[in-house]
DNA sequence: CTGAAAGCGCTAACAC
DNA sequence: GTGTTAGCGCTTTCAG
């Protein structure tokens, strides 16, 4: 910057403010800073300037992981936004380490200015942030202990799925979990439930079973599935389609003995067989939607926060049907 | 700082030196010294250390994008060794801009001390960075122009495919390929007509069929492929399936009338119908190795480079077998 | 073993 | 419109 500054004669301030378009250059010397700019191939040095700024134009996203499609394709639309305002964006996932390392090494260090926190987890600590860290939770359910909230109404998605299964005429419908500590789970089982209430039935408990988002668990769910159920919501698509391979097994036919809907509509659901009943998530959207909310947090308005909603959508493929004779 | 040393009664220099586990504080000092940092709840600034120390502790990694699961992982993998030693990891995507202007924005202005590139394409432009910026290149095949690289190679990947089928009995072997223009695609191609070249088969050019590694592109091609064919190598598993589905939609039976192979091994791959064969990449391995080979840079070791060579595995499941009779 | 001084490259505040 | 002066919070170098 010194050696541009006198290369174009000017002084070093000159060459900041033609850097940084600030107002009150003359378009001479403007012109002039430019070409000692590019002779010299000078650039700013980003670290220097975040050290003067006292912000790093960098913001943080954390996820539990990220091969999971759903977590991939959030992170993939914030950035898609927060790159065109110009922002950096640090990636850092939580599955191995508590999610107070991440604030501590991100956050307290100040080495960002801002979090997207991808969490299904009801019970993330977002105490251990400073109360005015300019933070977006992207969660499954309302909340009231954080400013900003982008959430997927599970609740919703889960009745949707569950008044799919009713209208088919299913009477006794299943429903495989995810771990039932998570966020989203409470949120579709409650779905579930109140479907079911509203259409008269008394829920079983017997016919609600827990896996862990793999295929394999809802492969293994199927074993303690009551024979007389004829329909069952999975909370994810690879359980559902996990149980759809173990109902096959069992030699029940998908979906004439037993009607299967997944949730999340991940890549491929529709080349399965039989192509998957789900709930769409547009999980791309959602990213870009948290990225929005940040960038509003950042600009300090939006201040009071404000939680957006965002639901899921049926896509009705050839996993359920109505339900054939006894089986 | 300066209040925890005026609080402990050293110096701001010997703060830095207990913060930074330096040698030659005596144990006296150094816990007066932790004390005032536990008392003020002091953070070290990682700007303003990046800033003096002239790096940044941060590591850059692009990818053409993270939805599809095999950068995901790579990236993953990356992560979780690069955090071990203490970098922070900067995410970039390549698919709507071009490459130099990540390297514009992530290497010439100092963001980060070293990258990852994991790239297919072979005329990624990596003469856009400083000949000695510690870059480790992820490709598809082995080439002189990086000092750092780890690749899968294809070419034995597709040759262990072709051969697959060729042991079966097949002799009529078509191929879907993703854009030929992508360096893994032509690894791949060449890898496919070496097995055929060796087992005495003229290739027919009519039996290679362009995709884009969707499946609806695998889909797309299956109405091209001569009826002779009785078997595919796939140069992904998208477009295995879709080529699955439309042979299925076709009237053939799958392995019987038509046997399919895939590449990558993707999740879910045992769950399709019929279970894909494939190729298996431990991507998560990968990016590990990456990572490793960026830190090993980093300490200037390995200044030479190396490349390290990865290759994938056969995973026999149902989606092909011996040729049937004439169809 | 510890302290003092200098400086990393830039922006902000004010003076000219 | 442009230059001057500080100073961001730390590490490095060198003296004591």
């Amino acid at each position: 910057m010194r050696d541009v500054a006198a290369l174009a004669g000017v002084s070093h301030q000159t060459v900041s403010r033609v850097i940084n378009h600030a107002p009150g250059v003359t378009a001479a010397t403007r012109e002039a800073v430019e070409a000692a700019i590019h002779q010299l191939g000078y650039r700013p040095h980003a670290i220097a300037r975040s050290f003067a700024e006292g912000r790093t134009r960098t913001l943080g996203c954390v996820a539990p992981n990220l091969t999971d499609f759903t977590y991939a394709s959030n992170m993939e639309g914030a950035e898609s936004v927060l790159r065109r305002h110009g922002y950096d964006l640090l990636f850092a996932s939580y599955h191995d380490r508590p999610f107070e390392s991440v604030v501590e090494t991100l956050v307290a260090r100040r080495r960002i200015d801002g979090l997207i926190v991808i969490s299904p987890y009801v019970d993330l600590p977002v105490s251990a942030l400073p109360a005015d860290f300019p933070l977006v939770l992207m969660g499954g359910c309302p909340r009231e202990d954080v400013n900003h909230l982008v959430y997927l109404d599970n609740r919703d998605g889960a009745r949707q799925a569950t008044e799919h299964l009713l209208a088919l005429g299913h009477t006794n419908i299943a429903q495989v979990t995810g771990p039932q500590q998570e966020d989203c789970v409470i949120e579709r089982d409650a779905g579930y439930r109140e479907a079911l209430a509203a259409a008269g039935i008394s829920r079983d408990p017997l016919l609600t079973l827990e896996g862990d988002w793999s295929a394999t668990s809802g492969y293994e769910a199927f074993a303690a599935i009551p024979p007389e159920a004829t329909a069952a919501v999975a909370q994810n698509d690879r359980m559902a389609v996990g149980l759809i391979r173990a109902a096959r097994d069992g030699g029940l036919r998908v979906p004439d003995d037993l009607s299967v809907i997944g949730f999340d509509d991940m890549p491929l659901a529709s080349y399965f067989d039989p192509p998957l009943t789900t709930m769409r998530q547009d999980t791309f959207a959602i990213g870009q939607t948290c990225a929005e909310q940040l960038i509003a947090a950042l600009a300090g308005s939006a201040q009071d926060g404000r939680a957006v909603r965002l639901v899921s959508e049926l896509v009705v493929r050839s996993s359920t049907g109505p339900p054939a004779q006894r089986r």
